[in-house]
RNA sequence: CGGGGCGUGGCUCAGUUUGGUUUAGAGCGCUUGGUUUGGGACCAAGAGGUCGUGCGUUCAAGUCGCACCGCCCCGACCA
């Protein structure tokens, strides 16, 4: 993709509606803009992050033997008027009259819908266990909407539902799941915790919060700063301290970026959705739910990888993953050679953004470290000098000047091992 | 919803305290021409503004008053 062709508007100075670093670099890096408070617009580069993380969430999802659904975001109010939340859930729930005078709302999360769907469905507990899953817009009118993505009114959730016959299929589905959400977050590149929490309007006894601790998380845990073990801070609760290594927790802010629930039959029991277990008994369905907040994934892997300069992506969620810097553009001999060396990478399938701009060295430099794109080569002096381009880490800023085809074999090597 | 901050060109901001040399400024960005090109280049010429909105006070309002709108932060709340 050549830069003079994109639409990639970086900002030289933070936005004064931004405080938070992952806000501020969002805003600067020209990944999202804002619409108004709560809501945003994901321009081509962030566009690209967030495509990244989905990838990854359903190749985990998928390989663990879920499958993929797509649910309405217009819901019927009466559904959750049968499970009661709808008194339970309030304001933060978008509601409104149709033309026909149905009452409507924007889905929040989704347990009535997936429920209601399953419900004609399932007849037999040879169908169980399945997990359902998708990746959609969810609507709350929040409170106060904060950080940039990190709390929204519009927002991008992969949210997945099991449903087994007992509690011990629940368990398996449960830790298939939290096993899942591990490896997601760590291809995301992100040092989590995980902690016990409070199932609130979900329901359901037990839950389980995935935790990003960040200096500008909205969140407070506590951890153990030796052995990790970390738990939800309540500030009328005594200190605690931890049960393994006897010192005391510290606190920390952290962005929630997952939650995952035993729901148990609350569901299945409010809308009436059974099986007939082998012994040829009417049972209700054993729900779980597993939430994570994609769209907020990205500020909490910014908060996690950047430096003074600007992002640092890790590998899977690089928008691009290299980027040639032409420090010339009126020189023929740098452009040919950066032109062949982009078809080259493109040619095998990887995702290179030519900095075809007519900008000086400085620029295209401060640029290429704000975006954060995992790997920069240089076109320049030394080229016409030596024949030699440099290929650069962003993360490290290690640097190696090599001839063309030694650099795309690094490069090679670099993302594919 | 309570408390605080802010709103002046695309971005960052000065000017508001004490109304009148302001026909509203600066830097960045943008346009045109020229010189440049290894860490946010330089010269010249230019374009771009309902000073958030409305009402009011006044001979005179970016500046004072009232109301409203919007954004950010803290709190309550929250998957």
């Amino acid at each position: 993709m050549l830069w003079s062709r994109s639409f990639i508007p970086t900002l030289k100075e933070s936005p004064q509606e931004a405080e938070t670093i992952s806000h501020r670099l969002m805003l600067r890096a020209g990944l999202v803009r804002l619409l108004m408070a709560g809501v945003y617009s994901y321009l081509p580069l962030g566009l690209k992050v967030l495509t990244n993380i989905e990838r990854i969430i359903r190749e985990e999802l998928d390989k663990r033997g879920a499958n993929e659904v797509l649910l309405p975001a217009l819901q019927p109010q009466e559904l959750w008027i049968k499970t009661g939340r709808d008194k339970e859930i309030g304001e933060v729930m978008i509601r409104f009259v149709d033309r026909r005078g149905r009452r409507l709302c924007l889905g929040p999360t989704h347990e009535e819908v997936i429920t209601d769907l399953v419900k004609n469905y399932l007849n037999s507990y040879k169908q169980l266990p399945i997990i359902l899953y998708q990746i959609q817009t969810k609507f709350r009118d929040e409170i106060r909407p904060r950080f940039g993505l990190v709390r929204a009114c519009e927002f991008i959730m992969k949210d997945a539902y099991s449903f087994d016959q007992d509690e011990e299929g629940l368990e398996k589905s449960y830790q298939l799941m939290h096993q899942a959400y591990v490896s997601i977050f760590r291809r995301c590149g992100l040092d989590f915790l995980t902690v016990e929490a409070d199932p609130g309007v979900m329901g359901g006894k037990v839950s389980h919060e995935f935790m990003v601790p960040a200096k500008d998380g909205e969140d407070v845990i506590l951890v153990c700063p030796r052995c990790k073990l970390s738990r939800g801070y309540q500030e009328d609760k005594p200190q605690q301290s931890c049960p393994k290594c006897g010192i005391n927790l510290e606190k920390n802010n952290a962005i929630e970026i997952g939650h995952i629930f035993k729901l148990g039959t609350k569901y299945s029991q409010a809308l009436e959705v059974s099986f007939i277990d082998p012994q040829g008994r009417q049972r209700p369905v054993i729900m779980g739910c597993y939430g994570i907040g994609v769209s907020r994934l990205i500020p909490a892997i910014i908060e996690q990888h950047h430096d003074s300069e600007g992002i640092i992506w890790p590998k899977e969620i690089s928008p691009y993953k290299v980027i040639i810097l032409a420090l010339d553009v009126m020189d023929k001999k740098i452009m040919e050679l950066s032109f062949r060396l982009h078809k080259e990478l493109e040619d095998t399938s990887i995702e290179t953004l030519f900095d075809d701009r007519n900008e000086s060295a400085g620029v295209k430099f401060k640029d290429a470290d704000l975006l954060g794109i995992m790997l920069q080569i240089v076109v320049g002096k030394e080229y016409l000098k030596n024949g030699n381009i440099e290929l650069r880490i962003r993360e490290t800023k290690e640097k190696i000047l090599e001839k063309k085809e030694n650099v795309i074999a690094r490069i090679k090597k670099i993302l594919y091992g």
